[in-house]
DNA sequence: CCGGATCCGGTCTGATACTG
DNA sequence: CAGTATCAGACCGGATCCGG
């Protein structure tokens, strides 16, 4: 009950994000995992819950369910099932979700040029 | 002494993200507010501490006073005396945070194309 | 086992009040 | 004006539990 009754930024709320697009962005993606989980999706090929729940970063397994929630609410990622008994669900990028692409590689250009140690990710990844 | 004693991410530390970019970059700007305060002194010309908690999104006063420290630490961003008795700072963007606009670019397009009634920025600031 | 859901302690956020 | 103090409540993350 506790991650269900986080508060929502509802249009009308104080907290609501104006019309500025960063703004908006940041309220979808402004979060320490979320771009992570993308990242896995869009760049390593990750499908599966188990593969997610893998990360270099660990990411907790309350935290992976909440922002698959997220994703899916905000229509980033789709959910398949991929079997049956037990019924076990893919997780893949919609185009909306795939259209992040370029932040994250502009994301990961930025870290490449000034935080020392980052590793460059290969060029296909770079390229559309 | 609650903002002071923030849990650090130090190297060896298990929270330490390891030396994937996109990951070592969420570090420093993956959270709510820091990419707004540098959105407010990249785009919207923005110098001095009232201004910054001037911004739309009503960014309380501790949260930036911790921001600028951050992103001071991080050398993203300078403070400089503009005047004596009393003392007042301007921030402005280091080359570093500079840097960061094709980033910021990246996610006001997205948001442009998939977040409705965003507000488009002015071609000036989509342009190196 | 796998994919989560639940619990819980500690951390952080954010509204407001306050200070020099 | 430029922050700092305070504090309740939201949120994170580790551990554990549970249905299929």
């Amino acid at each position: 009950m506790t991650m269900k009754t986080m508060k929502q930024r509802v249009p009308g709320h104080d907290c609501m994000r104006s019309a500025c697009p960063v703004s908006s962005v940041l309220d979808i993606i402004g979060d320490k995992w979320t771009l992570l989980v993308v990242r896995d999706l869009l760049f390593l090929g990750k499908r599966m819950y188990s593969e997610l729940a893998d990360s270099m970063e660990k990411i907790p397994t309350n935290i992976l369910a909440d922002r698959l929630k997220k994703l899916e609410a905000a229509n980033l990622i789709e959910k398949k099932p991929y079997q049956d008994k037990p019924v076990r669900y893919a997780y893949t990028l919609t185009a909306r979700g795939e259209a992040l692409r370029p932040v994250l590689i502009e994301m990961a250009t930025w870290g490449n040029e000034y935080i020392a140690g980052t590793v460059k990710a290969p060029k296909e990844f770079m390229e559309r």
